[in-house]
DNA sequence: CTGATTGCGCGATAATTTCGCAAATTTCAG
DNA sequence: CTGAAATTTGCGAAATTATCGCGCAATCAG
């Protein structure tokens, strides 16, 4: 891009100080730890126990089997993105982390391929 | 990791060649971009239109606010992970993209937080 | 226009990565 | 359990890449 290797390099580690690049990461391919299932969640947390909320995002990010957890508006209140061996695997997940008082309802939306 | 910096290069550059580690990634904060908001999309498509299944995910492919999208099982069929700067970029979206024949219904949840 | 700030190129230096090779370790068939 | 084959390691050298100091050009505020 018509600049020398050192400002190039320069303007990278100025990225990284002042946030731009959040951070540099290697990809895993989950597969070659045996995870080949991913989950979609739709949690519906239970409104009459609000304050039972912090409880339940400890467990979320304590939970490995969370790759991504994001709070939102609408008749569900968090989706989760959960990857796991195989159904007896998620079934575990599922006793271990979302049977809970302040969780409603769940709903499993398995991932039959990624599209992008 | 009791391994000489050799040995430990080579294992890691081993990882990247058998596909261990799938890719090298530098994470951008999208809001360095005015992408300050993220939207949770379920989709649910006309049965009644099968053939279109294959433009869709065209679609799906080149629009470039999409920054996840999975094909599920279950009541819906598709599930997106939406990046835009605010609400009036995100309705041009869902005009250009989501408002087609083959698409019976969308759902949409903004991202109140991320939590993992 | 002027001084201050920021970013650049250049060349030197430091740090990291790659490579060849012999030795050590691991794998595997019998 | 044994020995041959395959794989991995450590070491030192060489190649590549990253960092730094410095003088200069570009940008910007006043």
């Amino acid at each position: 891009m018509g600049l020398s290797s050192a400002a190039c390099l320069r303007r990278v580690q100025r990225l990284r100080e002042n946030g731009t690049i959040e951070r540099d990461v290697a990809v895993i391919n989950p597969r070659v730890f045996g995870k080949r299932m991913t989950v979609v969640v739709l949690l519906t947390l239970n409104s009459d126990r609000p304050d039972r909320y912090n409880m339940l995002r400890a467990d979320l990010e304590k939970a490995p089997e969370i790759v991504q957890c994001d709070h939102v508006t609408g008749a569900h209140d968090i989706v989760l993105r959960v990857r796991v061996a195989d159904m007896e695997e998620y079934s575990a997940f599922v006793d271990r982390v979302l049977v809970k008082p302040y969780i409603k309802r769940y709903e499993s939306l398995a991932v039959l391929g990624v599209i992008k």
